[in-house]
Formats: structure tokens, C-alpha cells, sequence
DNA sequence: ATTTGGGTTGTTTTT
DNA sequence: CAACCCAAAT
């Protein structure tokens, strides 16, 4: 392994680094992934460092499995199993092997966002959260930030009245937690940096354990994550942190760019190492990117540079609708691909889930292959955790909300009452909820079909048990499905839906025994933790030969030789719902920052003139953030201005049934240069009040609210704005008198 | 207890 | 324009 051929000089001063803190301050495309996997490598060869005294973590489980395979092929395949994951993966490892100290058993099940909120919906309610405003969504959010920054229930803050609600449905809430055995993801990482700090003995089994910690993606760690880092390292602090405050893009979910740009006052004496030179884009791709991102304030100077050529500029489309854009840029695939390209190079790129369903219309009708990664999460879906309650419960009895799934589905015509009673008994005999079903004959008030029906639930799940640690976990979802009828529950439901579930619930069997295949290994709690924690990018399969279509977020740590960036308009990138504080705009310049500079060799930025949002059909401004790419890197010559009639087909064989409404507003806005730019509306007075989508105004009457679009021209123009408690708002520019408001 | 219907609601990004 | 939640009907 001649490190110095493979590497450049910047990289391989990183990957050689001696003892002590290292920050490499990577910009995209500069080879991070492989530095972090040659220093890992080059530790074991070179240094002689024991393999399993390496922690890496990465941001995917998907980015692990591939450094995992990398590294075994530098160093040898004689390597066993190494250390490499998520945080959520380490710190679910963690807390199996110190469940009890947690108040746990180490059968725990990892609650998802959509079971957070079943047991906070009941929380609410018996516990009688004062303002109705309250939605489980809401609480859920402000106790996950409050995990996230450590703090318990009764460390949280208790200043504003609401306060107290939050702390109130905290504490009940983890109390529950506890009561069924499980825990949510937060508190895969918050419980092993609690013990850390407070349990000399967890410290004497962990700290020091990994003589080397190598970290991904530094700067979309949160809080609890730092800590965790902090925990586990000793002197002399060999913490190799590989980041890029440029591609920080989940602040919103606790991330702290604090901790990469604090790095050196954490770890004092930390060397800073810096990539700069991008192996990825071209020229012209590159200086776009630049452009954009040196606008944020809050980032140290780094430009990248590339030895690439300048390569093709930067096309601009615009479409009259969202269909037309998922149209236009399926023609331009199936161009791409009679010019050689593979459907597997090509990506598309957006800032919402909800973009997806549009752009795939395209796909679907030009017959170019394509795959959606993300959205409606698989293991989500509701046949899929309905099957999964099963396995939980078998593992966890304690796991009351598993339980309930499973007996509605499929519906056995038990409800609330008789569950109370079920647990009412289960309390009195001191057994979990689940191992009281074979008792439910003694349930006073219940009718004896009921009884009948929980008692042999009970016996079902008791005999299933006892082939746990026999049989694999397929053979044992197999046998629930034979025995509850499940599939027959799933296709008497009919409508279109049945089909896709029951195909998903053959999927999902499938899945189990890929995985006992892969890990060797059949324990079934290992395999539920390893579904809970997947990701979207988890579960896609590339280089499968399609098109990717996936969210901005979703893109991160990924290539391909050609991106489009859709929807670049004010509305949606930037989203005007995350711009509410300090920071926030530039954490979704950031996001446009990402996805430029995901791609080698093209990059089409593409909208829609008008959108089907709110229930309406709304004209959309371009984003603000066209103007900050030189115009020297934009194609608007050859497309855009000249051709747009030819490129972006109107009338009913183009907009495909849209009607003449598609037709009207075809012409206009697809013209192309003055789409690009932002228009004028007039205020009352007659005064231009150049208002933008995005920005907040007051009106006299409605007052204070959010400007989403506009339609029409001149004297007709009206602007979408939405108010607080008088909604959507259609109003003429001319009469409305907005004022914009800071 | 479940189903159906109405009305409401809300629409960002995710481990 | 969904999807979704809740309430009344069967």
C-alpha cells in the first residue's frame, strides 16, 4: 500500500497523522471518504494498531458497509468484524450491553417518530394537556431537542408557561418509555453519554476502548453526539473528525456547526488539515458552487479548486407546470441516454418529498426507468409495522403499543375497554400486557368470542416463543401470517392499495432471511435494530441501472455525473417554513451547495413557472439564489431564451389533460428571461413594493402573513399570501396595500 | 367495535 | 387537493 501514490499531499499529511486531535476540514469532492478510510487502513498496517480498537462512524449505514469493504480490501480480508457505523447504530450496541443500568432489559425496542407520537397522543390525553394546542408532533419535536441538548425533564427549562407543559409531558412520557421496555433514537445516544459521565464502572468498560475514533460528516453532529465523542476518547485524544461546515444541513434537528468550528477548544492541540482540491466536479460546476456558498457569513474562507476542465455550463429550464418540469427533464434523460449516458448516472434532486409525485409522471410516460429513494419509508408503511408489531411483541412482551398494533391487525373487534381491562390484569399479576393474553379468560365483562380471540393471540405468540432462538426469523413471520389470516385480511380490504401491501408484506419476508443470510446471524432483536435505524439511503440499491430521484438531504455524500436541481424557486429552495431565525437562509443556500456539488459533469436547474401547491395552481418566482451563480457558467442562451416554445410543450398533448387553464398560462411565464427575474407589485399607493415569495407582509385587516406566489400581470397581478388565523389569501397587488415587514 | 362520512387540517428536511 | 382526524351511525 504506497499511501504517497494514492494520495495527494494534503491527504496523505491527514491519513498520516501522528498522535493526537486531527481536524481535516474536507470540501466536497475532495476525497473525505477516502482519507477516512486510508487512515483507518493505514493505522492497522502501518501502525500496528489493532483493528478493533478503531470506532468509525459514519453518517449512513450504507456509507459503512462501503468504508467496511474498502478497508477490507486495503488491509487484507483477515480482518473480522470491524467497528464502523452510525451513531445511532453504536449507541443502540451500547445501550444492549448496559440496558439494565438505563433501566432497561436488553430486549428493548427502539420506538420510530410515528410510535413516539401513538404514546404521546395517549400521554395528552390522560394526563390533560391544558392548550389544545398541543399536537403529539409538537411535543414530540421539543422533547427530542431537549434530548438531544442532554437535558431531562427536570433539567429542562421551566421559565414560560408552556414550559411546564413540555416538562410535564416529558417526564410522562419517558416514564412510559420505560414501562414498555423501549426507547426512542434519541436516547441511543443521550443514554450512553449520560453513563459515560456519571458510571465509573460503564467508563472502565468503554473509555479508552477506541484508542482511535474516526468520525464522518463532523458537522451535522448534534449535541449529544459531541459528548458521545468526548466520552469516549482518552488522552492523548486520538479523535480524527473529518467535516465541512459548507454542507451542514440539519441544524434544524440539533445539529451544531458549534462543534466542528469549536473543534480545536474541545480537543486542545488539534491540528487542522485542509482539502481543497475537488476530484469531482468540473471547473464550470465548481465556480457555480463557490459562488453560492461564499455569501454565507458564517464559514471559514476555503475555495476548492479542480484540475478538471471547465467542462459544460450550467443549464437553466423553466416549465410551465410541475408535470412540464418532470417532462422536460425526462426528454432530456432519454437525450442524455442516446448520447451514452446510463439512467444509473443521473439524478434528480429536490428540496420536498411532495415534488416527487410530478417529476415521476415524466418518468413514468417517457418509460425511462427511475427509483424514488426516501419518501414513504418502507418500514413505515402500515401492513409492514403492523407485521413487525408481531416479532416486537415476541421479543418485548412489555411493548403495550406493539401489542395493540397486532391485535387490530388484522381487526380481531377488540377495542379500547377490553384493552384496559387486558392491562388492568396484566398490572395486578405483575406479568407484561402481552403475556396476560393467555389469561384474558378470567377478564370479568368481556364476552367469550373476545376472550377467545386474545387468548389465542396469547397462545400463538407463546408458542412462537418458544421457537425464537430455534428457528430464523422468516420462518417465524411466515407462521404468523399463516395463522392470523394476515395476507386474506390485507386483500378482503381491497381497493388499489391491497396489492402493493401484500407485495410489500412478501418483501418484508424476504428481507428477514437476506438479513440472516448477510449477518449470519438469526437474533431477531438484532434484526429489528437494524431495521429501525436504516435510512433512506440505507435501503437504495445503486448502481441498479435507473434514474435516482431523491430529496436534497437525501443527496448528501452522494455523486453522479449528472444532477438536475428541480423546483429552484423562491417557495421551495429556499422553503420559506425554514426561514424562520438567524442562519436559517443560509442553511438552505447551503442545501442548493449540496447539490451542486454532487455532480461530475452536468448540472440542469430546472423549475416551474406555475405549481399545483395549497390546492391551487400558483405562479412561482425563481430562487434567489440563480442570481448569485455568474452568468458566464449559464447556458440561457441556447435554451432558455430562444427555443422555450420547443422545449416546453404546451396544449393538451404536452400538458397532457391539464385543459385550457395549462394552456393559458403556458405561454407567459415559460418565456424565459424575464421568468428568471423577480416582478414588481404595487402597493396601494401606487409605489413599487418589489415584494418576493418568501417574504413576510402586514396587511391592515388580516395582518401579518407570508407571501407564496403570485399570478397575473399589471393591473390583474394577485398575490398568494398566507395569514395566520385568515388563511390562504388571494389578493389584487393594486387594492391590498402590503407592507413588507422585517 | 368498526365503518363511514364529514369536516378539518396542513403541507420541510430525518436518524 | 390531499391526507387525516374525529365523530356519529350501524
Amino acid at each position: 500500500m504506497d499511501l504517497a501514490a494514492l494520495l495527494n499531499e494534503a491527504q496523505h499529511r491527514a491519513v498520516t497523522h501522528g498522535e493526537g486531535p486531527l481536524l481535516v476540514v474536507a470540501g466536497a469532492g475532495s476525497g473525505k471518504t477516502r482519507v477516512l478510510t486510508y487512515r483507518f487502513a493505514h493505522l492497522v498496517r502501518d501502525r500496528g494498531v489493532d483493528a478493533r480498537s478503531i470506532l468509525a462512524v459514519t453518517f449512513t449505514n450504507k456509507a459503512a458497509r462501503e468504508m467496511g469493504e474498502r478497508i477490507r480490501g486495503a488491509i487484507g480480508g483477515t480482518a473480522g468484524t470491524l467497528a464502523i457505523g452510525t451513531f445511532h447504530g453504536f449507541g443502540a450496541r451500547f445501550l444492549r450491553r448496559e440496558a439494565a443500568l438505563a433501566g432497561l432489559d436488553p430486549a428493548f425496542v427502539i420506538y420510530d417518530t410515528d410510535d413516539q407520537e401513538r404514546l404521546l397522543r395517549d400521554t395528552i390525553k390522560e394526563i390533560g394537556i391544558p392548550h389544545a394546542s398541543w399536537t403529539p408532533g409538537a411535543l414530540r419535536s421539543r422533547i427530542s431537542a431537549l434530548k438531544g441538548q442532554l437535558l431531562t425533564a427536570d433539567e429542562a427549562p421551566a421559565e414560560k408557561p408552556q414550559d411546564q407543559v413540555i416538562r410535564r409531558a416529558y417526564a410522562e412520557y419517558e416514564r412510559r418509555l420505560r414501562e414498555r421496555n423501549a426507547c426512542d433514537f434519541d436516547d441511543l445516544l443521550l443514554w450512553p453519554v449520560r453513563l459515560l459521565r456519571d458510571d465509573e464502572n460503564v467508563r472502565e468498560r468503554w473509555c479508552g476502548r477506541y484508542a482511535h475514533l474516526l468520525i464522518d460528516e463532523y458537522q451535522d453532529t448534534n449535541g449529544a453526539q459531541h459528548e458521545l465523542v468526548r466520552g469516549l476518547a482518552t488522552p492523548p485524544w486520538n479523535v480524527f473528525a473529518v467535516g465541512d461546515e459548507d454542507q451542514s444541513i440539519y441544524r434544524w434537528r440539533g445539529a451544531r456547526i458549534g462543534n466542528i468550528l469549536e473543534f480545536e477548544e474541545t480537543f486542545p492541540g488539534t491540528a487542522i488539515h485542509r482539502l481543497e482540491q475537488n476530484y469531482r466536479s468540473t471547473g464550470r460546476i465548481l465556480a457555480a458552487a463557490n459562488a453560492v456558498v461564499q455569501r454565507n457569513r458564517s464559514r471559514r474562507p476555503k475555495t476548492l479548486w479542480t484540475e478538471r476542465g471547465d467542462g459544460e455550463r450550467i443549464v437553466l429550464a423553466c416549465a410551465p407546470t410541475d408535470l412540464g418540469e418532470g417532462r422536460w427533464i425526462a426528454r432530456e434523460v432519454q437525450e442524455l441516454i442516446r448520447g451514452g449516458m446510463r439512467p444509473g448516472d443521473v439524478a434528480l434532486l429536490y428540496r420536498t418529498n411532495a415534488q416527487s409525485r410530478a417529476l415521476e409522471e415524466g418518468f413514468r410516460r417517457a418509460g425511462v426507468p427511475y427509483v424514488i429513494v426516501g419518501g414513504l419509508r418502507f418500514y413505515e408503511r402500515r401492513e409492514v409495522k403492523d407485521l413487525l408489531a408481531y416479532l416486537r411483541v415476541l421479543v418485548n412482551p412489555r411493548d403495550d403499543l406493539s401489542l395493540v398494533r397486532a391485535i387490530g391487525a388484522p381487526p380481531r373487534g377488540i377495542g379500547e375497554k377490553t384493552l384496559e381491562r387486558l392491562r388492568g390484569l396484566a398490572a395486578e399479576r405483575g406479568v407484561p400486557v402481552a403475556l396476560a393474553l393467555l389469561l384474558a379468560g378470567e377478564l370479568a365483562g368481556v364476552r367469550a368470542a373476545t376472550a377467545r380471540a386474545l387468548v389465542d393471540l396469547g397462545d400463538l405468540l407463546d408458542r412462537l416463543r418458544a421457537r425464537l432462538a430455534v428457528e430464523p426469523a422468516a420462518a417465524i413471520a411466515r407462521q404468523i401470517i399463516e395463522e392470523t389470516g394476515f395476507v386474506e385480511a390485507l386483500r378482503a380490504e381491497g381497493g388499489p392499495e391491497a396489492a402493493s401491501r401484500i407485495e410489500n408484506v412478501q418483501e418484508l419476508v424476504s428481507g428477514m432471511q437476506e438479513f440472516a443470510e448477510r449477518t449470519n446471524d438469526a437474533s431477531l432483536t438484532e434484526y429489528l435494530t437494524e431495521v429501525s435505524l436504516l435510512s433512506d439511503v440505507d435501503a437504495w440499491d445503486d448502481g441498479i441501472g435507473r434514474v435516482s430521484l431523491m430529496t436534497l438531504h437525501n443527496a448528501k455524500g452522494l455523486e453522479f455525473p449528472v444532477c438536475f436541481i428541480t423546483g429552484v424557486e423562491e417557495g421551495l429552495l429556499p422553503h420559506p417554513m425554514s426561514m424562520e431565525g438567524d442562519g436559517d437562509l443560509e442553511e438552505e443556500r447551503r442545501l442548493f451547495y449540496v447539490g451542486l456539488t454532487r455532480a461530475k459533469d452536468r448540472v440542469f436547474l430546472t423549475r416551474a413557472a406555475t405549481r399545483l401547491r395549497f390546492g391551487g395552481r400558483i405562479d412561482t418566482l425563481p430562487s434567489r439564489f440563480l442570481r448569485e451563480i455568474p452568468a458566464e457558467l449559464i447556458d440561457d442562451a441556447g435554451r432558455s431564451a430562444t427555443s422555450s416554445v420547443e422545449w416546453f410543450p404546451r396544449g393538451p398533448a404536452g400538458a397532457g389533460g391539464g385543459g385550457p387553464r395549462d394552456e393559458e398560462r403556458a405561454g407567459a411565464p415559460a418565456r424565459a428571461d424575464a421568468a428568471w427575474e423577480s416582478e414588481p407589485i404595487l402597493d396601494a399607493n401606487g409605489r413599487e413594493a418589489e415584494l418576493r415569495i418568501g417574504e413576510r407582509v402586514r396587511h391592515p385587516v388580516f395582518g401579518d402573513g407570508l407571501v407564496l406566489g403570485t399570478s397575473g400581470h399589471g393591473e390583474t397581478l394577485k398575490v398568494t399570501v398566507e395569514f395566520g388565523w385568515a388563511g390562504v389569501r388571494k389578493l389584487f397587488a393594486a387594492f391590498a396595500s402590503l407592507q413588507r415587514i422585517g
